[in-house]
DNA sequence: AACGGATGCAACCGCATGTCC
DNA sequence: GGGACATGCGGTTGCATCCGT
């Protein structure tokens, strides 16, 4: 007997997500939370797989999303994890808050992989792609299995390279079991920038991006919550201007989201909450 | 302006893992 | 312990957009 399918694929759509599915998949999920996905298409009036809402939710509509290309610190942390963990996108993923798995594979895939092999570095080894030999820096194998679930994987890290700060894989296992959902996002935060402060400066790779002058700071900027706005809201009760103005950019990039089921209604208080519920309807009707 | 190749990203697929009974 | 099912993960694909000719 075979194993069942996930889904009925009958009647299944498949494809991009218009508004309006999203919209339903928003609205199910803030009013009865993350639960037994396979439940939530039929429950939400949706013709998608359940694994094709998990997904949709994960990698778009999460409010705890970021947006936009990776940070020069977040590019460096990439591929100081990648160095460690190899293609263990979900780990990596944990380390950088706001950010999927997908996202990082892709940026991976498109954007870090090529820009590694025109600086002459090998992406899966991290060498230098024409490294001659060193007998005193030979690569060691770590062999990953026990950490990795049973997968065969094997990450070569030069011995110049292995961690003798404060995080190792090991640790990065540990940290990001507990850390792999949003619900964390505020400590694998922290552990993001502990992690960035871990580099090894001896890594011939690390060493060579580090030295980019005017690193932007590890903290986007844009993820941090726009208070002065809303200080201008209780001031003046000005909301269109300040949409105008980009303050509340960060918002679309939202998306409308729940804010009740990552307890951020503990951040905003009615008059914001009122203003949040504003311009939601303000950008549906447009 | 039109075409074709390159690129980037959202989404899918199949397998692995975890959990429950 | 083992089977069934739900969820998670990583590789891959398909398509929209960009860009050069």
């Amino acid at each position: 007997m075979g194993r069942q399918p996930c889904c009925d694929k009958l009647g299944v759509k498949k494809g991009p997500w218009t508004a309006e599915e999203d919209k339903k998949l928003i609205n199910f999920i803030l009013t009865n939370g993350q639960c037994c996905w396979r439940a939530v298409p039929k429950l939400a009036g949706l013709r998608r797989c359940g694994k094709s809402c998990r997904l949709r939710w994960t990698n778009y509509l999460r409010p705890d999303l970021k947006r936009g290309l990776l940070s020069e610190a977040e590019e460096k942390l990439v591929i100081d994890l990648h160095a460690r963990l190899g293609n263990r996108w979900s780990k990596i993923a944990a380390r950088l808050p706001g950010r999927t798995d997908n996202e990082i594979k892709n940026h991976w895939n498109t954007h870090i992989k090529k820009k590694l092999l025109k600086m002459g570095i090998d992406p899966v080894t991290h060498e230098p792609l024409n490294k001659e030999e060193n007998p005193t820096d030979q690569p060691i194998q770590e062999s990953d299995q026990n950490k990795n679930n049973g997968h065969q994987q094997v990450v070569v890290v030069p011995e110049s390279t292995r961690v003798t700060a404060a995080v190792t894989s090991s640790e990065l296992d540990n940290s990001s079991t507990s850390s792999s959902s949003a619900s964390s996002s505020e400590n694998s935060c922290n552990e993001s920038n502990l992690a960035l402060e871990t580099f090894n400066k001896n890594d011939p790779l690390l060493s060579c991006l580090l030295e980019a002058k005017d690193a932007p700071p590890l903290i986007d900027s844009s993820w941090e919550l726009p208070v002065k706005s809303f200080d201008n809201i209780n001031n003046n009760n000005n909301i269109t201007s300040l949409w105008d103005d980009g303050s509340f950019n960060w918002l679309l990039d939202c998306q409308d989201f729940g804010i009740h089921d990552f307890g951020f209604d503990n951040c905003f208080n009615d008059v914001e909450l009122e203003v949040f519920n504003t311009i939601y309807d303000m950008e549906n009707k447009k």
